[in-house]
Formats: C-alpha cells, structure tokens, sequence
DNA sequence: GCAATAGTTAGTCAGCTTGCCTAACAATCA
DNA sequence: TGATTGTTAGGCAAGCTGACTAACTATTGC
C-alpha cells in the first residue's frame, strides 16, 4: 500500500519538483510543454519547478527547439554531472580480481578498469578504496559527487546479520567490510549477489527488456539463479539465499545420480559429463563452446542433449515453484551454449513437465555482473536524488 | 518507484482525507488528537477532514472519551457497514460445494453458508449470485453497498487469458464467468487460488502473522504452494501457475520413483505409501490422523517418517529456489500430521540440504479458504474506498 | 461535605502563508 | 498572420498558527 502520505501546501511543491526530477530522468531531455504533459500542472508552475531544479544543479538547458512556429522552447534534461554512481565486481578467479567502472546520472560510463588484486595483502576494503580513487581521477569525476557504490560478489549478502556467506574470496567473508569501505569513501555502499545484479544487466540491455519478470539461470563453475519479479524487483529471500538452486534436491537419497542440481549442472559435474562423452573439458564453458561448434559430431551431440536434459530438470524445478514469465540462461556455460543450447533445453523440458515456459538465451555480450552493479547503483542515486527533495 | 503524483491544493485534499481514512481503517477507532498525531495535520484541518468524512457516511463517531481532564473527544470509526465483502470458496469434494460468508469494513462476519451446488443443473454464476443474495438478505446487509466478491477456486486463474485452469469443477472452466457474475450482481469479482487465498488467512489468523512472508505447502488430495512475499504481497506467476509444486521433477527420468512431486506427496501417493506400510487410508488425511494418533505402532513411525522424507524433498526444493524466512504445512494432511508432522519434516529436511528453514504447521483451524476468501475481498473494498477519494 | 477555583484539554474561528491556476500579454518564429 | 513560448497579475483553495470558548478534573477553602 502506498505511503499515507498527508501535508501542507510545502509537501506539494516537493512532490511536484520530485514528480519533475523523476521524469526527467526516466524520458530523459523535456521542453516544458512536455513536462506539463506528463505532471498536469499548469504553465507557471511548471517553469518555477524547473527553476528550482536548475538552481539546484540537478537540470539543466541542454538545447532548444527549432523548426517550429513561435520561440525556440528551452530542453531540459537532468545534469548528468549531478551525481555519479560506481559498480564494482569482485571475481573469484584463479586470481581474484576487481572489475569496476563509474557511470554519471545518464548511465553514460566515464571510466572502467580491471585489476588483479591480492587481498592477503591488502585489506580488501583498502583495496577497493584506494581502487575507485583511481577510477574516479582517471575518469575526472568529483569522488564527493559518487554517491552510490553497488559491488557485487560471489557469494549471498544476509543483510540481518551484515555478512557476505558463501565467498571464497579471502577477507571479503570478513563482518562489517562493507561499512568500513562506506566510511572510507564516505557513501552509500550497496552488496549483491553476482547473479542478481547480472540479472538487472538482463533486464536493462538484455532479453528482459520490457519483460514482465524472469528467472535468470546462471551457468558457470557455480549454479545459480535470480528472480526478476516483474519491474526490476528481485527476490532475494530471507537470508539472500534465494536462487541457491544448487541445493534442489535431484531423487530421493535413494538415488544413483547426484543428490542435487549441483551435482547435475555444476561446472565439475559438466566437466565430468563432458569427459564421459569422450570430448576435452578444459572448463564446463569450453567444453560446451567446442561442442556447439562441431555438432557434426555425435559425441558432441550426444553431450549437449545429455546436459540439456539435466538443465530442464533444474528449470522445470524453477518453472514449477515460480512460473516465470521467461526463463534465461546466462552465465558462461549458457551463453557459450547459445540458442543451440536453448533449444535443446526447451525440447528437453517438453518431455519433462507440462509447463511450456518459454527460454531463452542472455542478450549481454558484455560482463553482466558489472554492467548490472552499474544499473543498480544508478538507479539508488536517482532515487536518491528524488527522495532528497522530497523530504528537504 | 512511487507513482509520480504531481497536482494543486484539490490532490493535497484528497490525500489528506484518504489517508485519514487508512488510518482508521487499519488502526480502528481514533480521536481528533489520534489522528493529528498519525497525519501530523493541524487540529482545524483534522476537523475538516473528519467533517467530510462523516458527512460521506465513511466514519461515524463510536463513543467520547472520558476520565481525563477537559472535554470528552469524540472517538471516530470507519462506518462499519459503508461496505462489505463477500468471500466465496468453491470446493471439490465429491459433491461440489460452495462455502461464502460476507463481513462489515472492520472483518466482523454477519453471515456464513454452506450449500453443495449442483452446477450440472444450475449455471455456476446463476448458482453464486443466488447464494450471494441469499446471504446478503440473511446477514441483512444491503447487496448494493456489497464492493467485493473473493472467489476462491481449486485450480489456477489465468489472468491474461481471462480463465480458471486445471479445475474440475463443472462449469467453472467457462470463459467469462467471472465477468457475468460481477455484471449481474454489479459488482466487483475476483478469483484466485484456494491455496492463494489459505496463505491470505494464514497471514492474518495463522502463524504468518507479522512474517516477513512464507511459502504455505498445501497437502490434500491435490498438492500445491502459495508464496507470500512478506506484506501479504502473493507471488502468482506468469500464468497463475506459481506453486504448481506437483510438476517439480524427481530424478531424472531414469529415476525409479514417480517422476514429480504429485507422484511423491499427492492423496493417491500418500494412500499408497500408507497402505504399503500397512496401514488403513481411507483418504490421505485420514491416514496421516490414524498414524499420528497411534505413534507405539512401528508400522505408523515409519509411516510417518517416509512420507516426511517425501514432502522434504519438496521443502528443499521451495526453499532452495526461495529461501522463504518461513515454511507451512498446511491443508488436510499437513494439519492432520500437526506437530510431529512437521518435527519429521525438520528432520528429515536437515539430512537433505545445508538450509535450516524453519518449518510450522498450520495455525488456522477454522476453514482457511473461505477465511482468506473473505479477508482478500476485505482489502479490495478498503482499497476501493481509499482510492475513489483519491481519484473523485 | 460542598462550592469555588485553577489547570488541562477539545474543538472552532480569524487571519496569514504557501502554492497552484487562469487569463492576459509580450516576444519570437514560420 | 497565426502559432507557440514564457512571464506577469490576480484569484482561489488548502493548510497553519495562535487565540478563544467550552467542558471536564482536581484541588483548595470553608
């Protein structure tokens, strides 16, 4: 249920400026003829919000109109140099590394690195500091104007207790890192789960554009799954476990396969499937990308329908309990899989349960993680922003 | 993102008057002074607002205060009877038969009924609407101040698609039922699922209260799962078919188990395994009660602890895709099986996956369907009354 | 024991402030 | 000339503050 909201004349005139400032930046550059359309409110009080939204450096005139009868009407859109979010990812690979960049209001991205970084040494959040320090001067952003950072991690955040559970990444498990890093940088310091924020990616750039939700299926070395319910909510669950569909049980006890969907579609248990079929595992990702690229070969074949049948086992699991709109695989084994993957997956499924949910493959070419730290941390500065002025 | 009010001085009124209205609906009667300090208004504009209110037949003074110094302040009540709503579960059982009650604004139930219908003969919207005026005219309350009618239905509703699924009831699988029901009643109609609307209940009387949401496991004949996404906020799906639990697979097809949950933890599953253990089944509750009440038979224990092991299995699969800070058993075998039951279950959870979700029975005695039939429709008429002085 | 009085609270009234709207107008461009 | 932009002036709606009356309790004085 909305906010009881209730107030004078004052509350007014913020929801009004509010109301602007959110337009502005959702439909992006506006005349004030256009702004009058989408608020309702009149002519003068339209030019005076947008006085006061330009005073505050949160608008500004960025062209005219031309071509018309009449003056040349001024656009407006909201500063991009207002404020500026940073995404960050932390990889858990041989060697963990940070993977992070720095967008302004628009979402346009100012700079972007990718280090190696070796937290036995150095104090994670030191590291991370001292790193987005760099990112910021290199991409000549004011880092006082950085004002949401969103990292996200290998791992689940239980935000009760405050800790990262699940990572491997050595003093990333440690309690109280993120408030530390958040005091360092004085800002607002944001962690997900690595799936979850590839889903939001997903859902700006990717196939769950306009979508009414979706299950986002994370096929790597891990198993993993986020759940987009419908606007870019996401169910996390109680402690951040959502998606931990590694532990869906796959049989009873009793049963001769692996007793989970980790043991079915984790990437050792790809790697192995992939050995028994007689073709080279170097990782889960290679073996399917070598597989899809020499379907002449039965082997090959044989293998892909082989995990494909294990994967709908896993969503089917996932389309019983949510009945998501659309199903999406990602993640390095999904995405080298492509749609010769996505079809075998979806044959697989017609065998297995009644639902036909459509599937389909990730639309983000990119590094979906950071692309998706990036999104969330925009979209905390701009409510930021918004809720700023509504409560001055 | 909040919608993105913008408006005059008419839009302050409204919102004002609406929320005081919330006010009193959720936090029952409130003085002049109450009110002030939930609204933050000034004592004219409380007056005013309670002016309108009263002068709309929306609140109506209960009684003054007394004992403290100073005059007696009035006491204000959303008017009782401004609105009703109408709960209706339909059932199948071996005749079909219609349980309804209909309650006041505050949830106090004027009238309940229970009739078996026989939708061969009788069209289903004929049969209700006569029902629903039969209740009325027996609750004596006024069919025309009646905001909302609450179907609940064994089957899913598509709301796309505008139809009941997976329902066996006769006649209630027909397209726009629920349209012509609302047409000649003039009223608003809406269905949901029966294991929905149980979770709607179980929030409100049942051990959901105050959770931050649950996952309601719904064992009876049939086998289902409502999930409450904490805020009485239910998780439905794309099709209605969020919770269609019997569909999760179990095993591969290799498997020489049943191939899904319903083959696992259905009616027909549970009869079986009890009759295997040697135990009489004349339904599945039954059976569960039996056992439950005869613990010194081994035959009974190992009952109970195979079909625990069973229904873990599909605890461990919900709670792995939705890590819900809560698990329900609910329906006629989960509240048959009561504490021990569910003690089994934990149990036997515990050997299958890393999750230590806490798991309770059930805490509504009375029929849960038609209970949270009756609440959901409660909330669409507050709703109603909030959002018609909203938008005049 | 009773009445007068002081103190507190409920609710209303008057005057003021804020903020938005309508209507009119000057300026600009095809 | 006609359409459109943006501003100005005047008016209205709604809420707020502060003052005031009325009502009720408690205490004091006799």
């Amino acid at each position: 249920m909305v906010a009881r909201l209730a107030g004078s004349s004052k509350l007014l005139r913020t929801m009004n400026v509010s109301a602007s400032l959110e337009y502005l930046l959702d439909r992006g550059p506006l005349t004030r003829a256009d702004l009058r359309g989408l608020t309702g409110l009149s002519k003068p009080t339209t030019s005076e919000v947008l006085r006061r939204l330009t005073e505050d450096g949160l608008a500004v005139v960025v062209g005219r109109t031309s071509g018309g009868p009449g003056p040349q009407a001024e656009i407006y859109a909201a500063n991009p140099t207002a404020a500026y979010a940073v995404g960050v990812s932390v990889r858990e690979t041989r060697v963990p590394s940070l993977a992070m960049a720095v967008c302004d209001l628009t979402g346009t991205v100012l700079g972007r690195v990718e280090t190696a970084a070796d937290f036995g040494r150095q104090a994670a959040d030191d590291a991370v500091a001292a790193a987005i320090r760099d990112l910021c001067a290199g991409a000549g952003t004011d880092l006082a104007r950085v004002r949401a950072v969103q990292v996200g991690v290998p791992g689940s955040y239980d935000p009760v207790a405050g800790v990262i559970r699940h990572i491997d990444v050595p003093g990333w498990d440690a309690p109280g890192i993120l408030d530390r890093l958040g005091r360092r940088l004085d800002v607002a310091v944001t962690v997900d789960n690595d799936v979850n924020l590839a889903a939001v990616a997903e859902r700006r750039h990717g196939v769950g554009h306009g979508t009414d939700g979706f299950a986002l299926v994370w096929l790597s070395f891990g198993l993993g799954l986020a759940i987009d319910l419908g606007g870019g909510r996401l169910l996390r669950g109680a402690r951040g476990g959502a998606g931990e569909i590694g532990y869906v049980p796959v049989g009873l006890r009793t049963s001769e396969i692996g007793t989970d969907l980790h043991g079915l579609v984790g990437g050792q248990a790809v790697q192995a499937l992939a050995r028994a079929h007689g073709l080279p595992a170097g990782t889960a990702a290679d073996a399917v990308a070598a597989a899809t690229g020499s379907l002449a070969d039965p082997a090959a074949g044989a293998f892909l329908a082989a995990l494909a049948e294990r994967i709908a086992v896993g969503v089917a699991a996932v389309a019983a309990v949510l009945d998501p709109p659309l199903v999406v695989l990602a993640g390095e084994v999904g995405q080298a899989g492509g749609d010769v993957l996505r079809d075998a997956v979806t044959a697989a499924l017609r065998t297995t349960t009644p639902l036909d949910t459509p599937i389909a493959t990730t639309g983000v070419a990119d590094d979906a993680v950071l692309l998706g730290a990036l999104d969330s941390g925009l979209r905390q500065v701009r409510r930021a922003l918004v809720d700023a002025l509504r409560t001055p």
